[in-house]
RNA sequence: GGUGAUGUAGCUCAGCUGGUUAGAGCGACGCACUCAUAAUGCGUAGGUCAUUGGUUCAAGUCCAAUCAUCACCA
């Protein structure tokens, strides 16, 4: 029976490149888990986009003197093209700036004020009469209250470190023009009354508490026992959506509020544009489904308290006739931080390693093999450049390469480019494909679990393994002794290797295919990540979808047909020159300028 | 200041609800092999499990304190 799995992936803010962190935090996990899912011929729906509003977008846009729009619409293009080429595989991933997010962003929050979950309340705020709007604190600079600091920003101090309240800053002024004094005004705001949701969110982490990772558990327990209080949900900004009621012309939704939606609006999205309109509701009303938010640990509490309690407050939305309750998140597997050569990532200092730019100079199973080895999953880690080429060199190319290199080279020259018939197994050889027949379950189980680091160590221990049989039984000596016996160990070799191409496929999806390829088989394991264009009725947008409907890899062992002919191998991994380490390094800290992204 | 986490072989880390001689990978050293991108395999060395005290027949594994590092919150 096809499981329903959605895999909801944290919604990058489309103001500058995507990083390591993003890969590490949240993508290549996620991509992963449906990889892994889809092979095992579950039904996978996998959704993310950029998130386009928000004051990092409007910040960005007036630095460099362009509309919000054109700096939004500039990054979400580079992000299809960078994941596309990484492998991401999203069945949709658009942004929150189409007409189908800002419709349903717009009817959660009637539902919510119908239902009696919003508050109306007034602010008071900052007001430039010079620009004549209110100042959101990240434009604002004033005197810390606290160290008297001049140049406080509106949300922090950067002298004394603490978190500051804008209204509070002596002498505020707007940070675009510092001599314009900005003024207290009033305003009024909606706001979502999280109390109210308390016990049902208390149960909700309860009830999942055994399978969640501790820190998960802990952290949003924290959260909620310090006590919910009313958040607002609208701003005084003209960037965003729209706030549906009379007379809110000059507001718009606070995006922390719709950004989380999109999970919920790229399901319906995406069941729109493959033209099966209610197909979405197998993911988000039946019972039997799971729903896993792939985040990084920053947004712990957006997706464990936050998010459910909006859909808490809207259960039954567009189901009507229906008492199913909508479903919540099964799991939120969010990850730690991947810190750079030690340091903390900073895009102000450019500590960072840009995935447009390494997908220049690196094979992507390459990056994917190096991050996924390093996820943050417990605690924080670090990539290195020297740990890159250490794993690189010694795990995937010596280790794996080499084995699928040397044997199927061999194959290729020795046994006239096909797979050997071999006859009667020996023990050895019985032993060896059983071994690692059993880490379709041992691998599997891991990455249902969420454990994806020991996933793919459990599977390298397989290709170790391999590698140690082959040694045993080393068919290069044989050969020239007793041929049939060397082909009984090509055949279960090549077997072998056929399993490990499953086994590392969720990681590796890029040289799966080539070895696939290789070992005589057509066809593809996975399906096509395509950019596609589509129109509503006023906008149009680009969105990355993966269609699934050519793909025939399976989470089950070979059956590698004897006989069948091979094709001519090539290496499947680059190895990498020491050099590398260096000239990374020196990449790091220093000005940066956006390349254009080649496909 | 509060909360949470981390501290195990040179390096990166596993060690779940406490139970025989503390494990893996890399690096080092030795041996074997030559099919392979000098790749692979086998073997050896190596740790008073941060410190101190406690609970227990028994603690790396539980409790307390201390030190160090980190993150979040105030």
């Amino acid at each position: 029976m096809p499981r329903h799995i959605h895999v909801s992936v944290a919604w990058p803010y489309a103001n500058g490149d995507l990083h390591v962190g993003h890969l590490a935090g949240a993508y290549l996990p996620a991509d992963i888990f449906a990889r892994y899912h889809r092979l095992k011929g579950d039904r996978v729906l996998m959704v993310s986009g950029s998130d386009s509003h928000g004051t990092p977008i409007t910040i960005e846009a007036d630095r460099r003197g362009v509309s919000a729009r054109s700096i939004f619409e500039h990054y979400h293009e580079r992000f299809l093209l960078t994941q596309q080429k990484i492998g991401i595989s999203y069945d949709l991933f658009t942004h929150t700036d189409t007409e189908n997010h800002h419709r349903i962003a717009q009817d959660f929050f009637l539902l919510l004020l119908e239902r009696g979950y919003l508050y109306k309340e007034t602010q008071q705020l900052l007001y430039s009469e010079r620009e004549r709007r209110f100042l959101p604190d990240r434009y604002v600079e004033g005197e810390c209250y606290i160290c008297h600091y001049p140049e406080a920003r509106g949300d922090q101090c950067d002298n004394c470190g603490n978190l500051l309240e804008a209204i509070k800053l002596i002498n505020p002024h707007s940070k675009n023009y510092p001599d314009d004094l900005l003024v207290v005004r009033e305003a009024e705001h909606y706001f979502i009354d999280l109390s109210k949701f308390t016990p049902d969110l208390l149960a909700y982490i309860d009830s999942h508490a055994h399978h969640w990772r501790p820190n998960v558990t802990a952290f949003s327990r924290n959260f909620i026992n310090e006590g919910l209080r009313g958040r607002p949900i609208t701003r005084d900004i003209d960037w965003g959506i729209p706030v549906p009621l009379e007379g809110w012309d000059d507001k718009r939704l606070y995006v922390w509020f719709e950004a989380v939606m999109g999970y919920f609006t790229a399901s319906v999205e995406w069941a729109k544009n493959t033209g099966q309109p209610d197909a979405w509701k197998d993911w988000w009303y039946n019972p039997e489904a799971r729903i896993y938010n792939f985040i990084g640990k920053d947004n712990i509490p957006f997706h464990t308290v936050i998010w459910p309690a909006e859909l808490m407050g809207v259960s039954g939305i567009y189901n009507e006739g229906s008492d199913t309750p909508i479903n919540l998140p099964y799991d939120v597997p969010a990850n730690e931080f991947m810190n750079i050569e030690g340091k903390q990532f900073s895009k102000s200092r450019n500590w960072a390693i840009w995935l447009p730019d390494i997908l220049e100079r690196y094979q992507a199973d390459a990056i994917r093999y190096y991050v996924a080895m390093t996820f943050p999953e417990r605690a924080d880690s670090d990539f290195s450049w020297e740990g890159f080429l250490s794993r690189v060199n010694g795990e995937l190319v010596a280790a794996w390469g080499n084995l699928v290199n040397r044997m199927l080279s061999f194959a290729y020259k020795r046994f006239d480019g096909r797979v050997p018939e071999p006859g009667a197994l020996t023990d050895a050889d019985v032993e060896i494909i059983n071994r690692v027949e059993l880490g379709f379950d041992e691998v599997g189980k891991l990455i249902e679990q969420v454990k994806l680091r020991e996933a793919l160590q459990a599977a390298m221990a397989l290709v170790r393994e391999a590698n140690g049989y082959l040694d045993r039984r080393a068919p290069w000596k044989t050969i020239k002794e007793d041929p049939e016996d060397a082909a009984r160990s090509v055949y279960t070799i090549l077997r072998v290797i056929d399993n490990l191409k499953i086994l590392l496929a969720p990681f590796l999806p890029h040289s799966a295919q080539e070895l696939h390829s290789y070992l005589g088989y057509d066809g593809q394991l996975f399906g096509d990540l395509t950019i596609a264009e589509y129109h509503e009725s006023e906008r149009s947008h680009k969105a990355l979808v993966y269609d699934g409907s050519k793909a025939i890899g399976r989470w089950e062992p070979s059956n590698l047909p004897q006989g069948q002919a091979l094709r001519e191998p090539k290496a499947l991994f680059i190895k990498l020159e020491p050099e590398i380490v260096e000239r990374e390094r020196a990449y790091l800290g220093a000005p940066r300028d956006e390349q254009p992204i080649r496909v």
